[in-house]
DNA sequence: CTGTTAGCGCGTTCAC
DNA sequence: GTGAACGCGCTAACAG
């Protein structure tokens, strides 16, 4: 382990106290301009930097934060850790990505973790999550909660606006029996991409069914795969599928794909997120985009808004989606 | 910020000294059995969990390790990154991901970081790295060195065995001039997989042509599509395309199928990976599979015991990889 | 303007 | 078997 140089040693090469040494590293003022001066050279010859870990100590919080993640593997959540991490990491925060696996015993292992490492920051990406006791500064992605902390802001796409227009787009191509894949757990944002859903049957003279509502406990493709393959079995009809993230809309095409059924001639697909795969899928696939380059400043500019002691905003911050339109809706 | 309690809270609690809690905690003998019963129950209680700040500070490093990832939106990656991620954090460590975008400065900053805050190990996935001159237990993956620190490993999968194998495929269906698309700076896992293309095409009777070889600078779809059309517009012929990645493939992919190119009747297309994309790709493309999960164990026991003292081998360990054979190259 | 000092929470040496 | 005391590197309160 390599040693470095201490503020100590600074001290003695520049002549002053450690004190003073604080004091000009942190700009707090009372030392001349000549000892800041010779301060600073000590500093810049040495190549000295303070000792975060001795400053965390004392500050009793480290400038870390913590990013929560479900499924690491997935590019929508990359995506989105990699415009957080730039513009934190801009801002001089180091970050912890914590996989999830969207099991609540990690979660909260991982959560204690933070917590006992003094994070000054967390930042939860969608997820279902049990309810948090910390107090540190927190923004929430895609998942709005009633029980906010604090000192917790949240961000999150327009979920509404995105199944509307989801739907919509199938609705206008003709489909009238639109089955919907979501989570079956009450996570906000496919909840509210739900809501889009409804409103678009709604405009144009359509009632949700029930049998029309496909919920998967667990939101990945297999589980798309697995669930579209017993309905199909079951022999349940529809002309639209819109599937509440890509990777289950990826799901469903691979398990119609099998049953023959062509898309999107026999039905139309939609998806959500807009990773890669969509349009490089044999079909491509109608999806709606999430901005992550602007939610990730977002993040950070809230959380380090939060962390500097401002109130974060009780109202979430939606960031708008678009659609983008390829063959899975498109005869 | 919420107030933690500490030792030497629990030290009076259960009525010893601060000294018999920390030999109890850290099980150092030299306490009686009542008194380790004692005290543990009053950790129990009170749900102590000794502050890593202050342990980092006193042992000059913490139980944390960095991730240096070139491209954290590589699904590759990222499923390294996730096999790494679980394992260490089952032995107690934490995670700092860094991306560092392939910029030199940017990972100089992160490794500067990860020196401050005295993590204990350091994972630097492929890439083109600076010599590190820190001498932290460090694993490379996929960045055979000759320079090596005293206590780095080294992990690799066999690329020279996937370059031969994704071009024997193709010569094995009939490709006789193959294009080879890699790295234009000296990066070990790129420099292997040529190797091995020339390998089988000297199995086959043929040398390797200068004309055939295309360098990139950049490793990304975007700049692979760029190089592919700038070939094609040249005139450049092939029946053959071997990709040293598959973001790589695909952006040759998608160049060819912009002008008119058919795969695989015109031209055979082979990647390196086996990221998803690949599979669902409209011609779903032949690639080399590389044991993500395995690697990752590789990495988390080789830094674990480097971490404990013990000497890294200094042989590169090499992991298995195996053809993934789709229609890019079966007409 | 500058220096001395206490203490953040812990591990460890040294007495007893 | 146990406890007092020091120091890891830093910041802030206080004294001058």
């Amino acid at each position: 382990m390599q040693k470095t140089i201490s503020m100590k040693e600074i001290s003695e090469k520049a002549d002053v106290s450690i004190a003073t040494v604080s004091r000009v590293i942190n700009k707090n003022g009372r030392y001349s301009k000549e000892t800041e001066e010779r301060v600073l050279r000590v500093i810049a010859e040495n190549n000295y930097q303070p000792n975060p870990i001795a400053q965390g100590l004392r500050a009793q919080h480290m400038k870390n934060v913590g990013i929560l993640v479900p499924d690491i593997k997935n590019e929508f959540f990359t995506k989105l850790i990699y415009a957080i991490e730039r513009n934190l990491f801009e801002a001089g925060y180091e970050t912890f990505v914590c996989n999830t696996d969207e099991d609540e015993t990690i979660e909260k292992r991982h959560l204690q973790m933070m917590q006992s490492q003094k994070v000054c920051g967390l930042v939860f990406l969608s997820g279902t999550t049990p309810k948090l006791t910390v107090s540190i500064p927190t923004v929430y992605i895609d998942r709005i909660s009633t029980e906010v902390s604090p000192n917790a802001c949240m961000i999150t796409s327009d979920n509404v606006t995105g199944g509307y227009l989801a739907t919509k787009e199938m609705l206008e191509q003709g489909a009238r029996r639109i089955l919907h894949m979501t989570s079956s757990k009450a996570v906000s944002c496919y909840a509210e991409r739900c809501e889009g859903y409804r409103k678009a049957l709604k405009e144009f003279g359509l009632t949700s069914k029930d049998e029309l509502i496909a919920t998967l406990d667990e939101l990945h493709y297999q589980n798309a795969y697995d669930k579209m393959n017993l309905l199909l079995d079951e022999g349940i009809s529809f002309d639209g599928v819109f599937a509440g993230s890509d990777w289950l809309a990826m799901g469903c095409y691979q398990a119609m794909k099998e049953h023959g059924i062509r898309i999107p001639e026999d039905v139309l697909l939609a998806g959500y997120d807009d990773i890669s795969i969509t349009s490089f899928n044999a079909v491509p696939i109608t999806t709606i985009h999430q901005q992550v380059t602007e939610m990730g400043q977002l993040v950070a500019k809230n959380l380090i808004a939060t962390i500097k002691g401002e109130a974060p905003q009780k109202e979430p911050i939606r960031v708008p989606v678009y659609l983008v339109p390829r063959k899975s809706t498109r005869k």
